[in-house]
DNA sequence: TTTCTAGTTAGACGTTTGTCTAAATAGAAG
DNA sequence: CTTCTATTTAGACAAACGTCTAACTAGAAA
Protein backbone atom coordinates (compact mmCIF):
# COMPACT_ATOMS: atom_id res chain seq x y z
CA UNK A 1 0.00 0.00 0.00
CA UNK A 2 2.68 2.08 0.69
CA UNK A 3 4.88 2.30 -2.16
CA UNK A 4 1.47 2.15 -4.18
CA UNK A 5 0.85 5.83 -2.82
CA UNK A 6 4.09 6.81 -2.92
CA UNK A 7 4.32 5.90 -6.86
CA UNK A 8 0.69 7.58 -7.49
CA UNK A 9 1.60 10.87 -5.81
CA UNK A 10 5.04 11.44 -7.99
CA UNK A 11 3.19 10.27 -10.85
CA UNK A 12 2.18 14.25 -10.94
CA UNK A 13 4.08 16.62 -12.41
CA UNK A 14 2.86 19.12 -10.02
CA UNK A 15 3.34 16.92 -7.38
CA UNK A 16 7.07 16.35 -8.29
CA UNK A 17 7.92 20.04 -8.55
CA UNK A 18 6.40 20.72 -5.10
CA UNK A 19 8.45 17.77 -4.26
CA UNK A 20 11.56 20.21 -5.66
CA UNK A 21 10.35 23.05 -4.24
CA UNK A 22 10.66 21.99 -0.57
CA UNK A 23 13.71 20.41 -1.69
CA UNK A 24 15.93 23.19 0.52
CA UNK A 25 13.70 24.22 3.33
CA UNK A 26 10.25 24.41 4.42
CA UNK A 27 7.58 26.46 2.79
CA UNK A 28 4.12 27.63 3.12
CA UNK A 29 1.30 26.47 1.23
CA UNK A 30 1.07 30.50 -0.22
CA UNK A 31 4.66 30.33 -1.35
CA UNK A 32 4.13 27.13 -3.13
CA UNK A 33 0.60 27.82 -4.76
CA UNK A 34 2.69 31.04 -6.02
CA UNK A 35 5.02 29.13 -8.31
CA UNK A 36 2.26 27.45 -10.06
CA UNK A 37 -0.44 28.93 -12.98
CA UNK A 38 -3.03 26.94 -10.64
CA UNK A 39 -5.15 28.21 -7.99
CA UNK A 40 -4.58 27.93 -4.25
CA UNK A 41 -7.30 24.98 -3.66
CA UNK A 42 -5.74 23.17 -6.81
CA UNK A 43 -2.28 23.16 -4.91
CA UNK A 44 -4.04 22.57 -1.73
CA UNK A 45 -5.16 19.19 -3.55
CA UNK A 46 -1.73 18.34 -4.26
CA UNK A 47 -0.66 18.71 -0.78
CA UNK A 48 -3.22 16.79 0.67
CA UNK A 49 -2.32 13.58 -1.43
CA UNK A 50 1.82 14.39 -0.74
CA UNK A 51 0.84 14.51 2.81
CA UNK A 52 -1.10 11.20 2.68
CA UNK A 53 1.72 9.69 0.87
CA UNK A 54 3.86 10.68 3.82
CA UNK A 55 6.20 12.56 1.14
CA UNK A 56 5.36 15.85 2.89
CA UNK A 57 4.90 17.09 6.33
CA UNK A 58 3.03 19.85 7.75
CA UNK A 59 3.83 22.34 10.68
CA UNK A 60 1.21 25.52 11.41
CA UNK A 61 3.09 28.54 12.62
CA UNK A 62 1.40 31.89 12.70
CA UNK A 63 -0.94 32.19 10.25
CA UNK A 64 0.76 30.04 7.52
CA UNK A 65 1.02 26.07 7.09
CA UNK A 66 4.63 25.07 6.54
CA UNK A 67 5.29 22.14 4.44
CA UNK A 68 8.54 20.16 4.93
CA UNK A 69 10.02 17.21 2.71
CA UNK A 70 10.20 13.74 4.04
CA UNK A 71 12.68 11.76 1.41
CA UNK A 72 12.60 8.43 3.55
CA UNK A 73 9.77 7.04 1.90
CA UNK A 74 11.74 6.47 -1.30
CA UNK A 75 13.28 4.14 0.36
CA UNK A 76 10.96 1.22 -0.49
CA UNK A 77 10.85 2.36 -3.80
CA UNK A 78 14.94 2.23 -4.39
CA UNK A 79 14.38 -0.93 -3.43
CA UNK A 80 11.76 -1.94 -5.90
CA UNK A 81 14.03 -0.73 -8.56
CA UNK A 82 17.11 -2.22 -7.56
CA UNK A 83 15.01 -5.65 -7.23
CA UNK A 84 14.53 -5.14 -10.59
CA UNK A 85 18.58 -5.25 -11.65
CA UNK A 86 19.17 -1.44 -12.57
CA UNK A 87 22.29 -1.26 -14.80
CA UNK A 88 25.71 -0.78 -13.49
CA UNK A 89 25.80 3.15 -13.07
CA UNK A 90 26.45 4.80 -9.55
CA UNK A 91 24.17 6.23 -7.58
CA UNK A 92 25.32 5.95 -4.01
CA UNK A 93 26.41 8.97 -1.81
CA UNK A 94 30.07 8.43 -2.47
CA UNK B 1 9.17 13.74 -20.49
CA UNK B 2 11.29 10.41 -20.25
CA UNK B 3 10.98 10.62 -16.44
CA UNK B 4 7.01 11.83 -16.66
CA UNK B 5 6.15 8.70 -18.53
CA UNK B 6 8.29 6.26 -16.67
CA UNK B 7 6.50 7.38 -13.82
CA UNK B 8 3.11 7.28 -14.90
CA UNK B 9 3.63 3.53 -16.75
CA UNK B 10 4.90 2.71 -12.55
CA UNK B 11 1.97 4.22 -10.83
CA UNK B 12 -0.32 1.24 -12.02
CA UNK B 13 0.06 -1.97 -9.64
CA UNK B 14 -0.45 -4.13 -12.84
CA UNK B 15 1.85 -2.43 -14.80
CA UNK B 16 4.56 -2.90 -11.73
CA UNK B 17 3.61 -6.86 -11.17
CA UNK B 18 4.29 -7.49 -15.26
CA UNK B 19 7.71 -5.84 -14.93
CA UNK B 20 8.47 -7.81 -12.01
CA UNK B 21 7.46 -10.61 -13.93
CA UNK B 22 9.99 -10.05 -16.66
CA UNK B 23 12.86 -9.89 -14.22
CA UNK B 24 14.23 -13.36 -14.94
CA UNK B 25 13.42 -13.88 -18.74
CA UNK B 26 11.49 -12.51 -21.23
CA UNK B 27 7.88 -13.85 -21.81
CA UNK B 28 4.92 -14.08 -23.99
CA UNK B 29 1.87 -11.65 -23.74
CA UNK B 30 -0.21 -14.59 -23.06
CA UNK B 31 2.08 -15.88 -20.40
CA UNK B 32 2.12 -12.66 -18.62
CA UNK B 33 -1.81 -12.51 -19.26
CA UNK B 34 -2.31 -16.08 -17.49
CA UNK B 35 -0.81 -14.60 -14.73
CA UNK B 36 -3.78 -11.82 -14.36
CA UNK B 37 -7.27 -11.57 -13.70
CA UNK B 38 -8.16 -9.60 -16.72
CA UNK B 39 -8.49 -10.17 -20.34
CA UNK B 40 -5.68 -10.69 -23.00
CA UNK B 41 -7.03 -7.20 -24.09
CA UNK B 42 -6.50 -5.42 -20.78
CA UNK B 43 -3.21 -6.62 -20.53
CA UNK B 44 -2.27 -5.98 -23.87
CA UNK B 45 -3.13 -2.39 -22.96
CA UNK B 46 -0.81 -2.36 -19.80
CA UNK B 47 1.95 -3.81 -22.34
CA UNK B 48 1.05 -1.02 -24.72
CA UNK B 49 1.84 1.47 -21.81
CA UNK B 50 5.39 0.00 -20.94
CA UNK B 51 6.12 -0.16 -24.30
CA UNK B 52 5.56 3.53 -25.01
CA UNK B 53 7.30 4.10 -21.99
CA UNK B 54 10.79 1.95 -23.17
CA UNK B 55 10.22 -0.25 -19.83
CA UNK B 56 10.04 -3.43 -21.78
CA UNK B 57 10.74 -4.35 -25.56
CA UNK B 58 9.09 -7.21 -27.87
CA UNK B 59 10.28 -9.33 -30.30
CA UNK B 60 8.77 -11.98 -31.80
CA UNK B 61 9.19 -15.20 -32.19
CA UNK B 62 6.84 -18.12 -34.43
CA UNK B 63 3.47 -16.34 -33.30
CA UNK B 64 4.39 -15.30 -29.82
CA UNK B 65 5.34 -11.79 -28.80
CA UNK B 66 7.85 -11.88 -26.36
CA UNK B 67 8.52 -9.33 -23.71
CA UNK B 68 11.75 -7.88 -22.24
CA UNK B 69 12.15 -5.80 -19.16
CA UNK B 70 14.36 -2.73 -19.91
CA UNK B 71 15.31 -1.22 -16.12
CA UNK B 72 17.68 1.20 -17.52
CA UNK B 73 15.21 3.82 -17.84
CA UNK B 74 15.03 4.07 -14.12
CA UNK B 75 18.57 5.33 -14.31
CA UNK B 76 16.66 9.17 -14.71
CA UNK B 77 13.91 8.42 -11.78
CA UNK B 78 16.87 7.34 -9.51
CA UNK B 79 18.93 10.12 -10.17
CA UNK B 80 15.83 12.56 -9.38
CA UNK B 81 14.93 10.67 -6.29
CA UNK B 82 18.80 11.21 -5.26
CA UNK B 83 18.69 14.93 -5.82
CA UNK B 84 15.88 14.93 -3.02
CA UNK B 85 18.32 14.22 -0.56
CA UNK B 86 17.56 10.42 0.46
CA UNK B 87 17.96 8.91 3.84
CA UNK B 88 21.50 7.10 4.79
CA UNK B 89 20.90 3.71 3.65
CA UNK B 90 22.71 1.94 0.54
CA UNK B 91 21.06 0.50 -2.19
CA UNK B 92 24.70 0.30 -4.38
CA UNK B 93 25.37 -2.65 -5.85
CA UNK B 94 28.64 -3.52 -3.59
C1' DT C 1 -5.44 -21.62 -49.57
C1' DT C 2 -7.92 -22.42 -45.52
C1' DT C 3 -7.82 -22.66 -40.81
C1' DC C 4 -5.97 -22.18 -36.32
C1' DT C 5 -3.41 -19.59 -32.73
C1' DA C 6 -1.44 -15.53 -30.30
C1' DG C 7 -2.05 -11.16 -29.80
C1' DT C 8 -3.72 -6.36 -30.86
C1' DT C 9 -7.13 -2.73 -31.98
C1' DA C 10 -11.64 -0.41 -31.76
C1' DG C 11 -15.40 1.13 -29.29
C1' DA C 12 -18.11 1.53 -25.18
C1' DC C 13 -18.49 2.45 -20.34
C1' DG C 14 -17.87 3.36 -15.33
C1' DT C 15 -14.23 5.29 -12.22
C1' DT C 16 -10.60 8.23 -10.94
C1' DT C 17 -8.10 12.43 -11.49
C1' DG C 18 -7.06 17.38 -11.74
C1' DT C 19 -9.07 21.62 -12.07
C1' DC C 20 -12.18 25.45 -10.97
C1' DT C 21 -15.46 28.55 -8.10
C1' DA C 22 -17.65 29.37 -3.95
C1' DA C 23 -18.03 28.65 0.78
C1' DA C 24 -16.01 27.36 5.19
C1' DT C 25 -12.31 27.26 8.87
C1' DA C 26 -8.43 28.51 11.97
C1' DG C 27 -6.04 31.75 13.87
C1' DA C 28 -3.87 36.68 14.02
C1' DA C 29 -4.67 41.36 14.48
C1' DG C 30 -7.25 45.38 15.46
C1' DC D 1 -15.81 40.75 19.05
C1' DT D 2 -14.99 41.82 14.44
C1' DT D 3 -12.25 41.62 10.63
C1' DC D 4 -8.53 40.19 7.91
C1' DT D 5 -5.30 36.56 6.13
C1' DA D 6 -3.85 31.90 4.88
C1' DT D 7 -5.50 27.83 3.72
C1' DT D 8 -8.81 23.95 3.28
C1' DT D 9 -13.25 21.78 2.01
C1' DA D 10 -17.35 20.96 -0.90
C1' DG D 11 -19.34 20.42 -5.19
C1' DA D 12 -19.24 20.42 -10.14
C1' DC D 13 -17.17 19.05 -14.40
C1' DA D 14 -14.16 17.60 -18.30
C1' DA D 15 -10.42 14.65 -19.36
C1' DA D 16 -7.76 10.56 -18.59
C1' DC D 17 -7.69 5.78 -17.13
C1' DG D 18 -8.59 0.78 -16.77
C1' DT D 19 -11.62 -2.60 -18.06
C1' DC D 20 -14.65 -5.35 -21.05
C1' DT D 21 -16.55 -7.52 -25.52
C1' DA D 22 -16.18 -7.99 -30.27
C1' DA D 23 -13.71 -7.67 -34.32
C1' DC D 24 -9.38 -7.64 -36.57
C1' DT D 25 -4.33 -8.96 -37.98
C1' DA D 26 -0.02 -11.62 -38.47
C1' DG D 27 1.89 -15.62 -38.97
C1' DA D 28 2.04 -20.98 -38.41
C1' DA D 29 0.15 -25.18 -39.64
C1' DA D 30 -2.49 -28.30 -42.27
Amino acid sequence: MAMSDTLKAISDPVRRQILNLLKEEPKPAGAIAAQFDLTAATVSYHLKLLKQAHLITERREKNFIYYDLNASVFEEVLSWIYSLGIGADSHDKN
